[in-house]
DNA sequence: CGCAAGGTGTTTACAGTGTAAACACTATTT
DNA sequence: AAATAGTGTTTACACTGTAAACACCTTGCG
């Protein structure tokens, strides 16, 4: 059993949190960690696999901080809200984890699988987010799909464009909060009138 | 006057589309564009404001295809959605540049300010797509906000995700088109309504 | 038991990177 | 004519990711 192997992601996570991405070399996580610098090669192919382990961790984060900011709200129209709160909530608090776990360097997604599938929970969690505010049945999959996509989008864009602060918000922190939160209400109120849309167009 | 930064721009652009942002090194730029390693430094302070240049114009080719893509429009409500198709488009089509332009590394706004300058300009063709929706007189500038905010939030997230192929889309071409007209058609129809709740709501 | 095998770590080596420093040439200004 | 500023070059350095060869330690098996 390899010990090592999560102390690297877990020395990489500090790093990356406390000095930044580009401080992030597979030669400083290792000597962080106490060992040679070709040590890590025993446990990752290379350090994109690094990378991608450190990613996927990243992904369960989320998905546990979105998950426990649901189960403490009282009704559906509140979940939903949540859902999309405490996704921009956690990328704005570990910005540089969340630029790293949307980065372009996992292009291929069937050489990190572990990856994969750590995101589509997390995407999972946005199609809740619809599921919870759609009335009635629930809808067939393809009915939801753009609404989905869409809710995975505006939250993943607000996250990053909030990240790289392209936005100039206002300097108190609970008018920024209100802000967002605004934002957020746009999609929740657009997602009833798009599933009452499906209902009367058939 | 100096004909080698512009060509080092457009040198850089072609290496980052051809051969990927892995590749794009200042030496490799300087060696394609027939100078020494250093002489890029007569032209820009480092690297990162060599690729800040390159993402302003990515900036300004993005807001042209945006432009070239309304004016032959109709009507409004077409303008409106064409923008948030050429905005989409011209990411799938650059996707290099178009990460580039939103990488993390340009964080001091203050530093780049032909950057920060043309993604204003962006995120104005976003704002100008809810005021195409807008019914009526257009409203205050505090009610847009959030509104262009939402669009350009989810026509950014949604470019990225497309990119970086976490949505597992349809094989057929215009079956994928379909489906993101259909995503942004979702805030499409949701403008109206929140412009409609702000009217009744005052 | 002895010993092969494989897993885990090390040292050494190498090509490639961004950038600092010193130098050369050319055009412009005084 | 001389000083200056702009543009390019060569050299040097610390750092990076990774390949190769070696050492150790466990484990399974004859």
């Amino acid at each position: 059993m390899s010990n090592l192997k999560s102390e690297l992601i877990e020395t990489a996570i500090g790093i990356l949190e406390s000095r930044g991405t580009d401080a992030l070399s597979l030669r400083l996580v290792a000597r962080a960690a106490g060992v040679s610098h070709m040590a890590p090669y025993r446990h990752f192919d290379n350090k994109t696999a690094l990378l991608a382990a450190v990613a996927e961790t990243g992904f369960r984060d989320l998905v546990s901080a979105i998950d426990e900011a649901v189960v403490v709200q009282a009704d559906d129209a509140l979940r939903s809200r949540a859902i999309g709160m405490a996704y921009v909530s956690f990328a704005r608090r570990r910005p540089a984890l969340y630029q790293l776990m949307f980065g372009p360097q996992f292009a291929d997604h069937e050489q990190y699988p572990g990856l994969d599938e750590a995101a589509q929970m997390a995407q999972a969690r946005c199609v809740e987010a619809v599921r919870l505010l759609k009335p009635g049945t629930g809808g067939s999959a393809a009915d939801i799909r753009p609404l989905g996509i869409a809710v995975w989008s505006l939250v993943h864009g607000l996250a990053q464009l909030l990240i790289d602060d392209w936005l100039d918000l206002p300097e108190k922190q609970n008018e920024q909060e209100q802000l967002i939160e605004r934002v957020l209400d746009v999609l929740g109120r657009a997602v009833p009138a798009a599933a009452a849309d499906n209902n009367t167009g058939d």
